[in-house]
DNA sequence: GTCCCGGCGTAACACAGTGTTTACGCTCCG
DNA sequence: CGGAGCGTAAACACTGTGTTACGCCGGGAC
């Protein structure tokens, strides 16, 4: 049922610095890979010597490689991406389909990695594959579809704030946190939107009063105070503190780490 | 300002029959090229040899290849992708530069071929290119890709939107739900082509009266709200969430996986 | 012309979901 | 030790939405 080779999830630090073995056809625009802040990628599949060459290339590219087993609970940090590096295409769609059934795992992007003499296996399994990648890959294909990936399915691009593990899509209203999404009411969104707009800046209780409820409210200033409330259990106890009280001032969206 | 070696929008017939320069690497499912129905694929740029190997490649995949100029007026038909087949980077970012702008391309999914030494160009300009072949390209490969970008681009023929189990003919404003034909009114019609257009995407009724009804309409809101429900009533218990509330926003249509 | 009818906009109502207020207890700091 | 500031919970009020019903309008049949 499962596949056996993965482990639970853990991530491959001690990768970092090992030369790629795709040698000089690696080359990353620095500022990019910096930009992205080490966002995680799941690596899943049974064929061991792709997985460490992914996880070396992917570490050179600015992200994080991380293993995942698929019974195991998805890591906290949502992964922006999951490649299935199999040892062939049976084992792919075998993994696929029971990565798609998985509750943790089912909205993630799907990336195979497969070889050209086996393309045939993914006519009438589009459903089960969000992106692929040929074989032998190149380490700059891979960062380009990560990206088209990232700006398709909506998860990045001139609409999604992001701040940590939390995304907030202004054109669907959809806010993620850990790769799973929040259910946010009217006014817990904008109070969010606000907020999570100038992270570290301290906003007043007048000032959220005037800027999320209107310049004409007038009404009790607890009202913020029940709202940062209900933000806060709605991101769990893990990343309450994204919503920082300043004492006798207001609040705050966290510095989040660049 | 043009690319030169382009001619007038010509239907490579004489190309049907050629042996394909990547030798046995093409295997079709012969049902599927059938069922395509020979959908037109645009292929533009200055690499001649490349545009008469993707003709031949094309043609035996199943789809039309057309050799079309920018400048020219777009196919009657419209082709569900365009390739870029250029000699350098460059050229097909001017080339992609320019089809974004030209009124008949706009819109087309736009396929770039590059080598991977040329792969660093696509950083930062995602917007330009909604998928890429590596080259050499391999005929499988091609034709998995402009599967997923039908299915991704939610385009299945040119005039076909497709949503999960809707599917919405802009050119017979013919509806389709799970198999069965709707029966749906002009405005009906006009509201639910708005939303499928852009799922996930969040409208105000304010946008919606103003892009269905019309800018210099003044009615109520509820309007629409009557509307939605008229149409989540004929999509059945089954599809009814297929327009979804955002409570104190508007309307949107689900985010649905192909 | 009149009649019929589908399509559409509006009004009304009930209720679930939300926003707001109040109350109380804890924590921090003078 | 005391008070201000804040977190928490619950109760309350009301807005927004789903739903139904009704009336108007325009087009086609006769």
């Amino acid at each position: 049922m499962l596949v056996e080779a993965t482990v639970s999830v853990q991530v491959l630090d001690e990768v970092v610095g090992m030369g790629s073995p795709m040698g000089g056809a690696v080359r990353v625009l620095e500022a990019e890979a910096i930009a992205r802040r080490a966002e995680q990628v799941l690596v899943v599949g049974d064929d061991e010597d792709l997985r460490s060459r992914l996880a070396a290339d992917l570490t050179v590219l600015g992200y994080r490689p991380v293993l995942a087993g698929i019974r195991e609970p998805p890591p906290s940090t949502p992964p922006v991406a999951l490649l299935a590096a199999a040892t062939g295409p049976k084992e792919t769609i075998r993994m696929a389909e029971e990565l798609r059934s998985a509750e943790g795992f089912r909205h993630l992007p799907l990336v195979w990695l497969v070889d050209p003499m086996d393309l045939w296996v993914l006519a009438g399994r589009e459903h089960l594959c969000d992106e692929f990648v040929r074989l032998p890959y190149v380490a700059e294909e891979l960062a380009a579809r990560l990206r088209l990936l990232s700006l398709k399915t909506g998860r990045d691009g001139p609409d999604v704030i992001r701040r940590g593990p939390l995304r907030l899509n202004t054109a669907t209203h959809l806010v993620m946190m850990d790769g799973r999404s929040l259910d946010l009411t009217y006014m817990e969104y904008e109070l969010l939107k606000l907020l999570a707009t100038s992270p570290a800046r301290v906003f007043t209780r007048e000032d959220i009063l005037a800027r999320v409820w209107g310049y004409d409210y007038f009404g009790g200033m607890r009202t913020v105070d029940v709202h940062v409330r209900r933000l806060r259990a709605k991101f769990g106890p893990d990343h309450a503190s994204l919503i920082q009280t300043i004492r006798s001032v207001g609040y705050r969206f966290a510095q989040v780490r660049s």
